[in-house]
DNA sequence: CAATATACATCGCCTGTCAAGGTATATTTT
DNA sequence: AAAATATACCTTGACAGGCGATGTATATTG
């Protein structure tokens, strides 16, 4: 069964940021680990995954490059900023407490 | 401070199921229920309340009657239908596998 | 007697998601 | 060589849930 995007919904900037901390990617690649890393239980849709760039880049949480690829297609690569390492501190703690806050009521 | 309700949307409908699991209750009652039990960091706005309850009752998940209070302003009930029982059971089984995927990707 | 608390309800806006569509390059299959 | 698939980007418009604002009515409290 794969994770409703409701549920999702609210954590996408978290689970990008997440991913820029190990490391530079790009959409697609992005994608793809987040995928895997779930077995295929997340996954964020294109659409989903472009709009949350515009408003991480919007917010200053992260910036943006193109690869130089010589070969295949281009990439654009995304890298977390210090603000955006901050705002993924803020999001882990509010996921801490939502965590808390949901287990209480459903229990 | 407060869960946004970007997290907690998702989960609105089977935290009603929830509480109702335990007794029949109603808008108001319900809505100080859930801020009591999370510090008020739960809020479910009225208007978030009420649409939701239109939903349950739509997907035959809750029943609702009314109160007779003689004195007072009159209280719609909610109760909980065995469709609503097992739907409550695939909610909970979800937030389950969401809670693990998010763990994952928040890491 | 004004303010606050209890209790219900609706309207219309806002925001994030996503189906559908598009572009371009590289590889694999038929 | 042509078709299909994979990689990689992007935009538009519709949809659904949350909620601010607003309205109704009754009871209590200062």
């Amino acid at each position: 069964m794969s994770i409703t995007s409701d549920i999702l919904r609210g954590h996408t900037e978290a689970i990008i940021l997440s991913h820029l901390l190990e490391t530079d990617s790009y959409g697609y690649q992005i994608n793809k680990d987040i995928m895997k890393k779930t077995d295929n239980r997340c996954e964020l849709k294109e659409a989903t995954l472009y709009s949350a760039f515009r408003r991480l880049e919007q917010a200053g949480y992260i910036r943006t490059y193109w690869g130089d690829e010589t070969v295949g297609a281009r990439r654009r690569y995304y890298s977390i900023t210090e603000e955006g390492r901050r705002a993924y501190q803020v999001y882990r703690q509010e996921w801490e407490e939502a965590k808390a806050a949901i287990d209480q009521l459903l229990k």
